[in-house]
DNA sequence: CTGAAAGCGCTAACAC
DNA sequence: GTGTTAGCGCTTTCAG
């Protein structure tokens, strides 16, 4: 494969000239720079990012830790970086970072550490004290989606608020039944966003006088989850409220499909809300609300670029944008029909 | 950050026995061994690979290309190739390559071409010639998951036989009077899975003298997709089948979906049978044909981490793994109950 | 504006 | 077994 030296040979110059010519760094006439382009394209050069992060130590990659691939969000903010960082010429190198394990700590003791990157998007993982210093360490700047993380600025969404939001807006529509069924706490995810979601609606139900007891269900954070926690809440008429906030869109829908099995109506019966904007909300007429996974993801590669760009900032940077979320309606949220527990 | 020179230093041997010890290439004594060890723990050396990459020609990181991350089979791949990579050392480079287009040419000239990876697993995607020499004049090893390249190992399963068999199954129960609905030619993906199961089901029907005029629907590969045209084919009782091939589980959801929206008991009135073993398969009481996105993703990487350790096999690597597809049996297929049209 | 030379961090020959 | 030397392909001083 043609080197930089061959493109200087064909083109008649030094390789510095070649260079300075190919990366636009540096004063080069016109004229060469036409020579050197051409040569290039002739033999179809293109510059080993290798050798030049070697002298330059900037590699035109980024690293994106996540922990899971396959759950939607986690698949969607992954699509949207990976379009926004192709577009800036920079590579994204994945490392899917399970909990607290051997595989997490080798992730950061040795791919991190190898420094392929110029920096680090860490998607949905709340980062330990050391793991940060570890990432700081490297001198790479990092940007996070999903919650707080000390010294580095986040993308994230206000999950109490938005669960107080989704509550709200059930109780405005006159429930006083209404149960939320989400993430356990035991398995909770990184940021605790299934206790903040747990207390927004505990918030939103007390302010509004309504009896919290009993009124959280625990479930796995998934489709089925939901659909198995719904088929054992729905069959027992006392435990079946007017309406329900559910931590997630998955977990809604599951829920509708319980629901429907055993011949519930959504949403005349049963009022159900999720969080996400997932795409199949619409065909369970779920009102959902957005949380914008694709914005979160641009906005994250945004900033990253930002920052590669101008240093300086990174002693500040330690804030935390929150997106708003919308509230999307679908067909899914009305008033009581039939109120059975209040 | 510490160089190996600072390493050797600190044990008081040359960079290259420091080199050796580290790497395990070439004869070291066990107590020199142990000694650079200690210096390279006791300063946090960690190798960089660009620099050796540029002397070894090895990267220890690996290149994908893939149409889509979202959609649940690809992701399912993209997480178990992660796993397998990792294990084993490997980064793993993400290429979100779409349609013929501008950016698709560019992922080949300039990502591809910078040469950052020992090989290439190609997901789903149906390289063009002119690609595929591409990607073999960079001299790295190639390996696809989906359909056949030519010299180019590949793992897929037989579309056209798992259709067929999901075929027959509905057959075998005693249905006539089956459709199929799946994609749409128009906007096939990559090997024409969209057109060869339907020639499946053409073939299982034809061999069964079963009439096959106005037994395809084609529909979006999605789960909406599926949804939209159940509730066209559905309304109209002369166009309700007994049964359906569904072209994919998600598919094959939607469908269901509709169904129990217009009454329609499934699997009661109506027999569905997908393929892809998707994990809501369960909760829809859908009947499917796995095809292991996961096991292909392992055997994808192994695969490759082979023709990696020996480069001699490359030449005549053209073979296509067919992994068999397994029948899964949940409630969605019975016997016609009420057979309308035949 | 361009060229020559040094060197990024590492490994592979080849001496010793 | 270990050290010395050269050089991977590039960018970057520093002269000219």
């Amino acid at each position: 494969m043609s080197a930089i030296a061959d493109v200087a040979r064909l083109a008649g110059v030094a390789k510095a000239t070649a260079s300075r010519a190919l990366s636009g760094r540096g004063y080069v006439s016109e004229e060469t720079r036409l020579k050197v382009v051409a040569a290039a394209r002739e033999i179809g050069y293109v510059a080993s990012p290798n050798a030049a992060s070697l002298v330059t130590g900037r590699t035109k990659s980024i690293g994106v830790i996540i922990p899971f691939i396959s759950r939607w969000f986690f698949s969607e903010v992954l699509e949207s970086m990976e379009e926004a960082l192709l577009a800036e010429g920079y590579d994204m190198t994945l490392y899917n970072l399970p909990a607290a394990s051997p595989e997490r700590d080798s992730v950061f003791e040795y791919f991190l550490a190898r420094k392929r990157f110029d920096g680090v998007i860490s998607v949905g993982v709340a980062l330990s004290e050391g793991e940060v210093d570890h990432l700081h360490r490297l001198g790479r700047p990092l940007v996070g989606i999903g919650g707080p993380i000390r010294g580095v600025p986040t993308i994230a969404i206000d999950d109490v608020a938005a669960a107080r939001l989704a509550t709200e807006h059930l109780l405005s529509l006159g429930h006083r039944d209404i149960l939320h069924i989400g993430g356990n706490q035991a398995d909770e995810m990184d940021f605790k966003v299934h206790s903040q979601r747990l207390t927004g609606f505990y918030a939103a139900m007390h302010d509004a006088g309504c009896r919290t007891d009993g009124a959280f269900y625990p479930c796995e954070f998934t489709m089925p989850g939901g659909y198995r926690v719904g088929l054992s809440v729905f069959a027992d008429p006392r435990t079946r409220p007017t309406a329900i906030f559910a931590a997630s869109d998955e977990i809604a829908i599951g829920l509708i499909v319980a629901a429907r099995e055993l011949g519930i109506q959504v949403p005349a019966d049963l009022s159900v809300i999720g969080i996400d904007g997932h795409p199949y909300a619409d065909m369970f007429r779920l009102t959902t609300l957005e949380q914008h996974p694709r914005r979160q993801g641009r906005l994250a590669v945004a900033t990253l670029l930002a920052e590669l760009a101008s240093p300086a900032i990174r002693e500040e940077s330690d804030h935390l944008t929150v997106l708003p979320t919308n509230l999307v309606f679908r067909s899914s949220t009305s008033g009581p029909r039939s109120p059975l527990g209040g």
